[in-house]
DNA sequence: TCTTTTAATGAACACTGTTTAGTACTTTTG
DNA sequence: CAAAAGTACTAAACAGTGTTCATTAAAAGA
């Protein structure tokens, strides 16, 4: 039994390595930048042996998709600790805001690329992606419960948060604030946390 | 020198067939779906034939971005003539977030696809946009004016309204709500609408 | 009419993702 | 141990993509 064991971390293996070799060059070139066949290269196989380990190139995506969600998960840790509600949820978006200019293009595989969801494929991915989420909105619920908002309405509340974040990162990844200039695009961004923050202090 | 005119003129109505041509392709398939052998193969001439009329494929999609801007400032006409800026200002975020639900494939070729901008040889596109920004600056201008705030930071308040249309439209477009059930996605938006603007009232 | 300029294209180049037939090696079976 | 079965891998091909260039056909100017 025990070869077929090692047959099974043989392909495990594999799957690392391919799948290692695809996380160098998106970091190095973008997901543009990033064929079956600069995979293939750069571990030495040729391009076909790829689609033994993974069913098409949308399956590396959702594995890097992965990545991405789980790099993500981690960034926003230092926030799950604080015992504060309102406090948690200020570090909470405020790292959130850091993840995504910081790692523009894993905030772009995740939130901003055009892919295939119907399928959900990816569940592990999104199962992620999901309990992050879920904290987010605990957050909420507890401020709600601590009665730092005016509206109880958990969901409208987090959903509005998370649109404000996302609209600010977004913008700014896909370089659509030209019409400021580059040293007061972060500055704005700040200012603009501020102020939501201030007025869902208020809500 | 007429003979000089009717070639100008030719000249135009070749890149207007090649521009409806392809606008047509990405109506029906997307911008995935548009290839210059397609665009070609439409119009009855030979691939090699568009590369007289536009440079490369980038060239192409800036005038199609152009379209999506016209027709964005189209849809957002109706606000203009809204004489109070409170109403005027709520009005122009309806109509903007309805404009991205109702076209997500222009919404997208404006503000969620990676577009070379650096090179900005887009100039038309950019100064259309900007002219429909500056719009909705000088309308939340004219609110602070009217005392509607308590903040006087135009830039940071007009910023911030943005940043959630535009993250509520992005996360509907690219299909980032899955988590709320189809029919709750829209009445989600409408509540959260409802609250950034009840939340702008007292800020 | 002859020459020059212009418009259009066929064919090629260098890519892309993906499939398939066939080879070489490993494991299992007689 | 040798033959059969199974597995890992790849070369080559297919159908696409954007783009370039030499060549041809037509129009314009002399």
């Amino acid at each position: 039994m025990s070869i077929l064991q090692r047959k099974e971390r043989e392909k495990e293996e594999m799957r690392r390595l391919i799948l290692n070799a695809a996380h160098d060059i998106f970091k190095e070139n973008g997901y543009d930048g990033l064929s079956i066949r600069n995979i293939a290269e750069r571990i030495e196989y040729s391009p076909a042996t790829i689609y033994l380990y993974y069913k098409d190139k949308n399956a590396i995506f959702y594995a890097l998709q992965y990545e991405a969600a789980a790099a993500k998960r981690d960034h926003l840790l230092p926030a799950v600790s604080i015992e504060n509600p309102w406090e948690r949820l200020v570090a909470f978006g405020r790292l959130y805001i850091d993840f995504g200019m910081k790692h523009p293009d894993w905030y772009d595989l995740l939130f901003l690329t055009r892919a295939p969801m119907e399928h959900l494929e990816n569940q592990e991915c999104w199962a992620l992606g999901m309990a992050t989420h879920s904290f987010f909105v605990e957050t909420v619920q507890a401020c709600v419960e601590a009665r730092y908002f005016k509206s109880t309405d958990v969901q409208v509340i987090a959903y509005t948060l998370w649109c404000h974040a996302h609209g600010m990162v977004s913008l700014f990844v896909r370089e659509r604030m030209r019409m400021y200039p580059p040293e007061q695009r972060e500055e704005l961004a700040r200012k603009s946390f501020a102020m939501i923050t201030k007025m869902a202090e208020s809500l």
